[in-house]
RNA sequence: GGGUGGUUAGCUCAGUUGGUUAGAGCGCCUGCCUUACAAGCAGGAGGUCGCAGGUUCGAGCCCUGCACUACCCACCA
């Protein structure tokens, strides 16, 4: 077939149709090994997106990333596994239903809640595809085969199994305890569900009257509606000012209720007035003292944040109306003695942005320090590395100050808590509903309304979906997974959480012994750990290092970037922008130029397909070692080519995409474009017949070896153009099963490099004289070059042919002194 | 309050263990439709490497301090 390509490369189409082959064609679907496969295996786990997703750009990041790596893997024949789902997102999700019921004009608490996770559902069903669809046109080389749900049943049961464990084991508790609340998702979120934000507050003085005598006693509070709710008032045992009043009592102003001042550490004689008071039902601090001094615990908010019937005649009022409300009282009685500015940070939902509560509640803890110690271990002793490596520290830091972990959410949508109450106060924590109580025998059991925080179905992820609590063969081959690759925001959240987890459930496990030896790292001195490397990738921002948000309109949408200049080009500009621990500035600019460089492979192709077809229309790459290597140039190309898969090869090692693609980009364009092909003119364009199949064979060799090396950062029009190459029948169905180039040390050819750059030189030195003489750009000229050193001379008198034409001139002669000139 | 990263060309960024004239892309200037590619080719201009000290034969890189900036963590009433 003559090779008939058009002139310049259009993306669109080709890549819309590898993306629907290579799914269709299941190419990247692994099943699992058998027994006697002896290949190493790499496995990695997609960060499942959320079902409320849309596609955009740090997925894109994030993806581009893990398919050079898993594509590379691949392609040194790695049994590789890359394993697709998506999260249901809990509090994220519901959020967008409800949401999406307001626009209707309905509440939550109006559809009730089966109806409400239904819609949920229906929500999931509607959304939750479409990331994975967008994925696809990414070229992704997931398992769609193993596609998975968190909220699939097989997953679910798998959860409850966690659960119920953990709870046999004395990890998971019930308890009241103080929390940060959330009074619009009317939910518990963990600490880490709390954004903190300085906002420009006040502090306001406060002044209670001691009992018995006409002194006051003065404290500070940021938050005077709690003061509804204090059931004493602190000072420090030391503090002289406050000595004669111990074991007295204070008149609480509005609520005329005698409360007592305590001596608790809490009190810092040189903050404020040296004197607090203690609310223990409404701040964490309060809350520890309260319990050190046994005393009530007086809640007087209630779960939307409103006060209560303990707030006496403010009950009924929004917390903020509430505070107002309270200063003016407290103001009119003459309580009020100052109010100050202050500078505090409040601390907000991540979700939705509402101000957090701190709020007495009764929820599902995880006893957190065993695991975390275990976690720590993990990352200090190797078994798991992290790059890069200041996520370390941070991460350690992280586990060595852990509190328990607050798993119980009072939302809908999520894993139900395999708890169930009796009337008779008996809790009964099951893997499946209980028949009856175990205590005192009732049927009528209430299952937990609580459901799971959405991170701990998340953090079992890495065995789960291999099919855990079952010892499968997949789990025994493909766990642990070789790498993690994620984002910073989610270290605590995910990664976190997934070592805990893994390192608990899973230990004992040993990988096949097979696949260990194969492909086992030795860092790994324990199989338990989820992943044995973490990479650690950072944000995309807009052009202007500004986050990417809708509210800003920043938002660089991948799918519009790809419909402009190709994924490919998006894919190699991701790659070449990622350098480790440095967010990405996304910048359309960089795209177009890779553009160029997706033409530029497409009109070398171009360029040698013109003459293959003229010499042999049948010809076909065969293997690199039928690469001619007679003349410098060729020894020279091929041993710029093994440098530069060497060095992509190290690259990819260490995640540095970046050196990665610039090493290719350069290698192609600057090498094998620039140089290369110009030097293969002459042969191609005489009359020898034999250097001209020559001249070819190299030129499809090389060019068939580029495309490889090039696959894992631009697939589609490496995918496309060896089709090409082999005229639609290609030997595998895939170039992503192609062999990845390697290259040994010994292949680089030192001294063809150097003769080479000798013969650049003079060759660049030529031209630059050409111009500063203003020569006629077409005239050619006779030279005259001054060297003494016999061996450059030969090799000049060897390349006399390249020189003349790259230079544009002739009669090259060898001058005795240094005036050499035009 | 603690911690981390960044500061290099007009713009966006590389620069591995300190070692000749500090690199790339885009933009800009000059000349070219040369038997793939004008999304191209050949050439060019442009940098006191945030500031101030220090170590060294030698510092963009190491040390100290400062400034600016971004981010993370934190229960300071």
């Amino acid at each position: 077939m003559p090779h008939e390509l058009p002139k310049a490369y259009e993306p669109g189409a080709i890549e819309t149709r590898w993306a629907e082959y290579w799914v269709k064609e299941k190419l990247f679907s692994q099943p699992t090994p058998a027994a006697d496969d002896k290949r190493p295996v790499f496995t990695l786990l997609l960060p499942p997106p959320n079902v409320t997703g849309f596609l955009h750009m740090g997925h894109m990041f994030e993806q581009t990333q893990m398919d050079i790596i898993v594509r590379w893997h691949r392609m040194r024949g790695f049994v590789t596994l890359w394993l697709p789902g998506t999260d249901h997102a809990g509090i994220a999700t519901q959020l967008m239903v409800e949401r999406q019921l307001a626009t209707e004009g309905k509440k939550r608490a109006e559809l009730g809640r089966e109806k409400f996770i239904e819609r949920v559902w229906e929500w999931k069903r509607h959304y939750g595809g479409r990331i994975l669809d967008q994925m696809k046109r990414l070229g992704a080389s997931v398992d769609w085969d193993r596609e998975y749900f968190t909220m699939d049943e097989n997953l679910s049961r798998a959860v409850r199994e966690v659960f119920v464990r953990l709870y046999e084991e004395g990890l998971i508790y019930r308890a009241k305890y103080i929390v940060n609340w959330c009074p619009r998702c009317e939910t518990a979120i963990s600490d880490l569900e709390v954004k903190h934000e300085d906002v420009a507050g006040k502090l306001w003085e406060i002044r209670y009257p001691v009992v018995g005598s006409d002194e006051f006693i003065t404290v500070a509070t940021t938050r005077p509606e709690t003061m509804l709710g204090d059931s004493a008032i602190a000072v420090n045992e030391k503090d002289e000012r406050y000595k004669h009043l111990h074991g007295k009592k204070v008149l609480l102003p509005l609520m005329n209720r005698e409360i007592p001042i305590i001596t608790d550490e809490l009190a810092q004689p040189e903050f404020g007035t040296g004197a607090v008071k203690v609310t223990p039902a409404h701040d964490p601090n309060d809350f520890q003292a309260g319990l050190r001094n046994n005393l009530p615990q007086i809640d007087v908010m209630d779960e939307h944040g409103r006060m209560n019937q303990n707030a006496g005649v403010y009950a009924g009022l929004d917390r903020y109306a509430a505070r107002k409300r309270v200063l003016e009282d407290l103001a009119a009685g003459n309580f009020l003695v100052g109010e100050k500015d202050h500078a505090l940070s409040i601390g907000k939902c991540d979700r939705c942005g509402t101000v957090v509560e701190p709020r007495l509640s009764t929820q599902w803890f995880i006893k957190i320090k065993p695991m975390a110690d275990r976690a720590a271990a993990a990352v200090e002793s190797g078994e798991i590395t992290i790059v890069p490596e200041n996520y370390r520290t941070i991460y350690l830091n992280w586990m060595h100050n852990i509190h328990d972990w607050c798993i119980s959410r009072q939302l809908w949508w999520g894993h139900r808590i395999p708890a169930w109450h009796c009337s008779c106060g008996e809790i009964i924590v099951a893997r499946e509903t209980p028949a009856k109580c175990t205590k005192c025998g009732k049927s009528e059991l209430k299952q937990d309304t609580d459901v799971l925080d959405t991170w701990f179905s998340s953090g079992l992820l890495p065995f789960t979906t291999l099919g855990w609590p079952e010892k499968t063969r997949d789990l025994e081959v493909f766990y642990p997974n070789a790498l993690m690759i994620t984002g910073f925001d989610i270290l605590f959240f995910w990664l976190a959480r997934m070592i805990m987890f893994g390192c608990h459930f899973m230990q004992g496990h040993e990988q096949d012994a097979a696949v260990k030896a194969a492909g086992g790292d030795p860092l790994a001195k324990n199989d338990s750990v989820p992943f044995r490397h973490v990479y650690i990738h950072m944000l995309v921002r807009d052009a202007d290092r500004q986050k990417m948000s809708k509210t800003k309109g920043n938002v660089v949408d991948p799918i519009d970037v790809i419909g402009k200049y190709g994924t490919d080009a998006t894919r190699f500009t991701l790659a070449a922008m990622s350098s480790p621990g440095t967010d990405v500035a996304f910048n359309e600019s960089r795209t177009d130029g890779y553009r160029a460089f997706a033409n530029k492979i497409w009109n070398a192709a171009r360029f040698m397909f013109m003459n293959v077809d003229r010499v042999d229309p049948g010809m076909r790459p065969s293997s690199i070692s039928e690469f001619d290597t007679s003349t410098l140039e060729d020894r020279w190309i091929l041993s710029r080519f093994n440098r530069v898969a060497q060095e992509v090869n190290d690259a990819l090692q260490i995640y540095r995409f970046d050196d990665a693609a610039n090493r290719i980009y350069e290698f192609f364009w600057g090498d094998f474009c620039d140089w290369y092909i110009e030097l293969s003119k002459p042969r191609l364009l005489g009359d020898d017949e034999k250097l001209v199949r020559t001249a070819c064979v190299n030129l499809v060799n090389l060019f068939e070896a580029s495309l490889r090396l090039l696959h894992p950062v631009m697939p589609f029009i490496t995918e496309e153009l060896w089709y090409a190459i082999y005229d639609g029948k290609p030997p595998l169905k895939s170039i992503a099963l192609a062999a990845f180039p390697q290259a040994e040390k010994s292949q680089i050819d030192l001294a063809a490099e150097t003769d080479m750059a000798i013969l650049q030189d003079l060759i660049v030195s030529v031209r630059n004289l050409r111009a500063e003489l203003k020569v006629e750009q077409k005239a050619k000229v006779p030279i005259q070059v001054f060297t003494e050193d016999v061996a450059i001379r030969s090799l000049i008198e060897q390349n006399r042919g390249a020189v003349e034409r790259l230079a544009n001139v002739e009669q090259i002669t060898f001058a005795e002194t240094s005036l050499a000139k035009l």
